[in-house]
DNA sequence: TCAAAAGTGTTCGCTATACACCCATGG
DNA sequence: CCATGGGTGTATAGCGAACACTTTTGA
């Protein structure tokens, strides 16, 4: 490799590398995700995943958080691999190796990106068309999602410290597109043992008291040795 | 006039992209995993999972099909990507970005690699040191499987066609790492309904024949869309 | 006083699990 | 005739799904 006149030259082709980054939030009511507003060509104006180009000196993961602490200021958040996508014109420039991640945010810890960038929420189900493959890219990440709260307890890491069992539920259901009786939700849960309910309550409708509950990490560890691995079961 | 062997030249530095493949087989017995001694170096002479660069005109999958086809002949297998590996260090010579895939093959259509390649099946818990961080790569794999083995029925893709019950309990006990109830087993997979259960037997110990039995895929694609989905509790 | 939301149980049916029994074969 | 492996059935416990009852509050 020869790095003259601020060029890269190799002896065989190599691709560009980035990452996309799906962000997820939940606002207590819908389940949603962050995008951005291309301010540059291709897809100039279009709505697009966050996403960047691998830095010499970093790993894609390095690169996932360093995109998601740009648009949302917070730096310890669930992140995981999702996918990469190889297409070989999924890029009109030149060809773009990109591995996406998937990320879960409080809402509450975000305070909007840095002013450069045009970033909004936009719930689940009214995302507008994307730029590049970013649509499949994001269809993937849900069903990741759905398939990995079935296996760990991520749901927490979308809600804020405190919450209620309706929150949770109304979470759950996002997510699985499904819908549960309320009863048997709360039965599930109180079984599990993973929950502490909590002396304060909030209100969240005009109407009765709601006990506010927060993950016990500590149960959800016993409770994983003990049953051999973690399953949601709905 | 270039002059050197470096032909391809870009404005940011470029990792070099390759994949490589975890193949699983089974022999009926253990699960295996198919390794390649590599001839050159770094690590020449080590055992590694078979890979190579992304060529510029296939997809990473289409570089992973392929060498799957050249170290089995198998063209048309179970393949799914698993994960990248971005480490900065993670190839001695330069950056390598790495495109992780596994594969379920059936032995029985295993025919011996090209000559030029030193291949050889390991059972699962034999490997020796491998190059690289194919060590992480490979406990990624199996980890996977384990799960990917919950949702669809990939054990079939280890298995020949007509198999014994006790193979398919072999199996799910090798991939999963635990022991079942023969007769559970059994009953549980006979509720699923998704086998065929032939006229043929088989005499696998001097004692008794068994019954070989195969994967109805039409069985399995009603059960799936009866009961939303797919789920192998154990 | 009524509707809406929250908290707590009860019942029923399915299934995972443990385990019993019979049949076939070769030594 | 008995040890080994294969095929089938039964009883119990636990959980998921359906659903009843009570309390609190604002309109």
């Amino acid at each position: 490799m020869n790095t003259s006149n601020d060029n890269y030259t190799y002896q065989y082709p190599h691709p560009a590398v980035a990452t996309d980054c799906v962000i997820f939030g939940y606002d207590g009511n819908r389940l949603q995700v962050l995008l951005v507003e291309r301010g540059i060509e291709p897809f100039k104006g279009s709505w697009a995943l966050p996403g960047g180009f691998v830095r010499e000196n970093e790993t894609a993961e390095d690169g996932a958080r360093r995109e998601l602490f740009e648009e949302t200021g917070v730096s310890h958040a669930y992140i995981k691999q999702l996918k990469a996508y190889s297409a070989i014109e999924r890029d009109p420039r030149e060809r773009v190796i990109s591995i996406a991640f998937f990320a879960l945010v409080k809402s509450c810890e975000v305070k909007g990106g840095d002013d450069a960038s045009q970033a909004r929420w936009f719930n689940i189900d009214e995302v507008p068309q994307l730029a590049f493959d970013h649509q499949a890219i994001l269809q993937d990440a849900i069903e990741a999602l759905r398939r990995e709260i079935h296996f760990e307890p991520v749901g927490f890491e979308l809600l804020p410290e405190r919450f209620t069992i309706r929150e949770l539920q109304n979470l759950y259901e996002q997510v699985l597109k499904v819908e549960f009786d309320r009863r048997n939700f709360f039965n599930k849960i109180r079984r599990l043992g993973i929950l502490n309910r909590l002396k304060e309550t909030t209100r969240p409708t005009p109407k009765k008291d709601a006990y506010l509950f927060e993950f016990n990490q500590k149960a959800y560890n016993e409770f994983k040795a003990k049953h051999n691995g973690f399953r949601m079961e709905f």
